[in-house]
DNA sequence: CATGAATGAGTCTTCATTCAT
DNA sequence: GATGAATGAAGACTCATTCAT
């Protein structure tokens, strides 16, 4: 919410044109409307789901009109493209400064350093967390999640082939297959599918998951 | 003044009354027609997305004009609903099934049933699996999921009790993150996003996984 | 208004498919729709103008709702552009059959038989031919414009030709201007531009001055 | 109880107090911005038609902001109706004043007089006679046509009327199909329904067209 | 005075649902 | 029972106009 350093856009490339905020959020007023119509989209969508997340409705909650709305976004799937990214570009950058980070040490860490990383911008914010698969299922979203998919499994890619007590033959396989294996459990928790505390031991459930899993496929 | 209907969410007890076709499916004929529907359904969902999976399209792709659809369900809601049910329901009954003819086995063999039995249900047809994601995601959907999860978690631990060479401290945690592990690549999967040729893998790396996991967890 | 015969879509090749009325009008209920539309639409023009004839207004005005509209024309456009070109087909099969049947005769009558047809087509329903001016100005409109602006002067064309009391260096030419001059004078009455009394001149005077043109034009 | 406005609409004092702008243009940098308005507003017409010609677009087209334009003018139509305003003033004072340069000739001088100076006129600035025919159809645009094409008749049948080889028995009758002959293939011309080439022969073929109708309605 | 962000009424269009035939 | 035309509420989006800065 206070974020003064403004957005990074770090990925120009991975949204196309029609996607785009019509104003880059340089004035104050301006990234102060986008920060609140964030906000709002995300209210909105865990409130009302989805379908019922309406312009008109983002836009008075966020509390400006829609014609305000669309002073930023051009159309309705832009918003919530705009949040998806924002938040998976997050995760996304989270994961790869992580694996930067474990490179050359032991699966055992490599494991420990992801699971951490991984949970930490996850659960930074549940709610939106949450809300976001519901938009991560539409034509738009998917296309972003499997942007930021691929960065992720090339980062943990790459993060294997370093480690020096471990070989394995299809690192990227391993990646793909440990980040499945990270969000499919996170996915369980955040929509409440789990008992009560369950998220006290996730971490470390998680942990053990991928140690297993990384013993396992190592080679030599 | 209680309601007289008897409202009862058992939790086994997988369908509300709502939520059922209007006719059993007793003549050939609502049989066929109810099929015709789900079939339909998918398809129209695979090829337009949930949002432009609308009713009229649905009937028509199967056949019958939208008055025959609302002679078999009250409303889209419902029609989505049972199809996601349905498809749900297959799945926990497979993975069930194959906890039940687990139940003593070693841990390394309740791992490969689980993912087995797992893997069959959910990649009999890819289309019906991937088309149905959207539909969990929803108000409705959700509580299926819920549902038919809690099922599998109920198997998958009173499975992991009995096994003879293993014991877990908190078998129902385990059994949790054991599911999640297995429907997060899965899904990754399903939703394009993993390289050709992953698919031949899945089954060995998913074993790999819950074995490896499974060992960590296991006291003695 | 009562047309039993139905509508003849003699030019198919006209409308692009985004254009063309989404069910033919085959079922009497159908067609009696689609007539109450096309005049409610003309209606609409006449009373508020091309810019307030609005879908929902033109659907009341035929006595249905704005869902039923749509179910006989995908948009807006698309209705405006079958009124009108009903409207200009009609006039433009006016002036075909009367060319050809002036074929051979001298110009006086050529002249006559042309401002005659041309004449009746266009003031058989005054209001009609007034509100579509401006639908004619729109895009789509234009073409069609185009169109039949186009079959008619080669109609006149063909007709010139056939002059045996004349010849024409460029009889196509000679049809553009006839055409133009003939409907400069008769959008200026029908726009209420002229005085009172001065339909009763319009066909002579029109015969006039096509006869004294194509007089003028004519060598030998 | 009358009407203490007084709203005269004297037919040769062609501005209503409404459709003027609202400073008067004495500085120099108002007159500038009103002609950069005009520009901008046939450009955008021209661009992207009648319902697309935005105030805003306008505006910035004309280098300012929407504010400044209603600075000027109290709303859209009254920019617009003072755009075709100024282009008909400018075509019903050619006419005019050709009108009264002809008087006293003979009728093939007055055709041949009449033709050029229309011609001239409305074809001084092609792009914008022909974006404001879409204009010209809208409420307040037919008003000002109406006015337009009242001076031009009279001033017309004043010239016919000092004809000396020539008697009219009703010269008004005789101008006003006079001046939709002129009107018809010049907009024909303007909206591209014509072959190329078609300009070079346009006075000629006009002339010839008025010439042949001034004498066929000539008595004596 | 100029600016341009904010407003929100007004359009088009879709689609779940009903019901006369 | 089947049909599919009719309904109209609801949502996306635009744009004339205003007004705080």
């Amino acid at each position: 919410m206070n974020d003064p350093s403004g957005f990074e856009f770090a990925f120009m490339n991975v949204t196309t044109k029609t996607l785009k905020p019509r104003k880059s959020p340089v004035q104050a007023r301006s990234a102060a409307s986008v920060a609140a119509l964030h906000t709002a989209a995300i209210q909105v969508l865990t409130r009302e789901g989805l379908s019922r997340c309406t312009t008109t409705l983002v836009a008075k909650r966020a509390g400006m009109s829609v014609g305000s709305l669309y002073q930023y976004y051009p159309n309705r799937d832009a918003l919530l493209a705009t949040v998806l990214e924002q938040h998976l570009n997050t995760v996304a950058t989270a994961v790869e400064t992580a694996c930067q980070q474990c490179r050359g040490q032991s699966v055992i860490h490599m494991a420990e350093g992801l699971v951490m990383a991984y949970l930490a911008a996850k659960l930074h914010s549940p709610d939106e967390s949450k809300a976001l698969y519901s938009v991560a299922g539409e034509r738009d979203g998917a296309r972003l999640v499997a942007i930021m998919h691929g960065r992720m499994v090339i980062a943990i890619t790459q993060m294997l082939v370093s480690a020096p007590d471990a070989h394995f033959d299809d690192p990227a396989l391993t990646a793909g297959i440990a980040l499945g294996a990270l969000s499919g459990p996170v996915r369980t928790f955040l929509e409440g599918l789990t008992a009560p505390g369950f998220d006290a031991c996730l971490a470390e459930q998680l942990t053990l998951l991928l140690q297993g899993y990384f013993k396992c496929c190592a080679t030599t």
